[in-house]
DNA sequence: TGATGAAATGTCTGATGTGACATATCCTAT
DNA sequence: ATAGGATATGTCACATCAGACATTTCATCA
């Protein structure tokens, strides 16, 4: 995929869940941006997951995929697109202003 | 996979850039939430596009992709993922904010 | 009317995402 | 300490998405 990802895939996955996600070693604006994106995303289907007592065993059936496929959902693997949070959240309920204000909110750390 | 998509698909490419996408012939809500917010980011992308003079081929160069991919891009295309039109929005200088406006946000008609 | 440039559409091949499964790790209660 | 459920991690085969290219449609203008 032309636009670079490996570099981001790499710091994504070593579990920097912190706030402010890493301009830190050479991601551009563009690409923190984007993984800051999913951080949230993730953190809010976890958020949500919980907040309804599920467990992941039982949104995976819900929405149709695997205990670790919600597992990576939430640890914003980089095998997991944004695609799949959205319609994950969607299927939880959220409503469009709800994702929106999941995307501009920054991610928060531990729960 | 297994969140059933063809019908949205199908329906997508059918070209309704009508305001309130259809709940149409059985999508359901969470479908046609998913689809306007796709038809959304499209727009936007054409729009920023065009209010910066680019053409479709200035652009895909600018983010290393290629004419036909923009054009899918800008049509919502089952083809193109929410992924890549975040990410070309935020090539283009879209802010997160701006972002979450943006799927906040009813698909416009025309232009 | 035909020439040009922009946008749309179709299709290929390689890259990436997906559900599934197996397995490992982590809690918590006993 | 150990059993149990819950969650995490690694891998695979298959599906979907990516960029590229060719071709077509569309608009504008000479």
């Amino acid at each position: 995929m032309a636009m670079k990802r490996k570099k981001r895939e790499r710091l994504e996955a070593a579990g920097w869940r912190v706030g402010t996600a890493a301009d830190f070693l050479g991601l551009t604006k563009e690409e923190a941006a984007f993984v800051e994106m999913k951080l949230a995303l993730a953190d809010s289907v976890r958020r949500r997951r919980q907040a309804r007592r599920l467990t992941q065993i039982q949104l995976a059936r819900r929405i149709g995929s695997s205990q670790s496929r919600v597992a990576k959902m939430e640890a914003a693997d980089p095998s997991v697109s944004i695609d799949l949070l959205v319609r994950t959240l969607l299927e939880m309920g959220a409503s469009r202003a709800a994702l929106a204000r999941v995307i501009s909110r920054r991610a928060r750390r531990a729960a």
